[in-house]
DNA sequence: ATATATCCTACTATTTTACTTGGAATTGTT
DNA sequence: AACAATTCCAAGTAAAATAGTAGGATATAT
């Protein structure tokens, strides 16, 4: 029931970017050297982000990625179904219509799927970019005060 | 974040087998039967639930398999453990020793992460095997009843 | 004895993941 | 106008994980 690396690297992405929301944008280069993962492959990742229309590209030289909307309007759920194309942990309990497998009334497992799946999607729903930005921010300047005090 | 035939199987042959808790016992052919599965691989899912110990096997002919403790005492959590290793959604924030990730503490996406893993496990440790095979005895009759009255 | 089981290990095919490669199109800068 | 930096796009490939098969040894009720 792992999550493979297009869900972690391009949620990661996707944090960096609305760390500049409105004052700027990154490229693709700037982030993929952030997390130190190859050009080619976040390209496709964030290509992903762009189909799903959560960011926005400027193309040519000084280009590069931004929000393409507030950054408290957009759902970690949004983000990882663009990623991942479905937050389903079975296919039975997919969004997307036709998913319901045929024996759905006479499975013994799908009520812990249901149950599962739900708490899932409550918690990426309920969690905003904006709220893993804010983290972030915090989080960061508690590691620039470690070290501030561990150098002095 | 799918999870696998390995869990999916084995959780149902573990629902199958508690279904005959104190009463008897199932084979792996029976079991195979039940869900449309080659024998041959769900005796390796068998055995991952026999190497955990939450079944007991019986040897030879008429032999199989029975819970070794009452299901109200079988986690759902223990048993999706013994078929897919871990219940982790992503390996630095399993409960393994040594699975935090050295940039545990610079990570923008760790937040989100441990917020999924603790709905997860809250979900999978609070449901039990008894749990499991109480709904589907009421799904079976609730199937029984309607399919009775609709060829009435 | 024999049929029915578990037990065990190794092999294989398929699918998915995780990239790499190569280049076309766009745009700011000089 | 030339150039460098960038997004955009489509294919190809290597590695890993998944989903099985195959074959046989061992145990036991009848």
């Amino acid at each position: 029931m792992k999550l493979s690396t297009k869900g972690r690297y391009g949620i990661k992405a996707m944090v960096d970017i609305a760390m500049e929301y409105g004052t700027g944008r990154l490229s693709v280069n700037q982030l993929a050297e952030k997390q130190g993962v190859s050009v080619a492959y976040l390209e496709q990742l964030i290509a992903a982000l762009k189909k799903a229309g959560l960011v926005t590209s400027t193309r040519g030289a000084s280009g590069g990625y931004t929000l393409s909307r507030p950054p408290e309007e957009i759902s970690m759920r949004e983000v990882l179904t663009a990623l991942e194309g479905s937050t389903a942990i079975v296919d039975c309990v997919g969004t997307e219509m036709g998913q319901s497998c045929e024996n759905a009334c006479s499975c013994s497992a799908r009520p812990l799927w249901l149950k599962l799946q739900r708490r899932i999607d409550d918690v990426l729903q309920s969690t905003t970019i904006k709220d893993m930005a804010d983290d972030y921010r915090i989080q960061q300047e508690r590691n620039d005060n470690g070290n501030e005090t561990s150098i002095s």
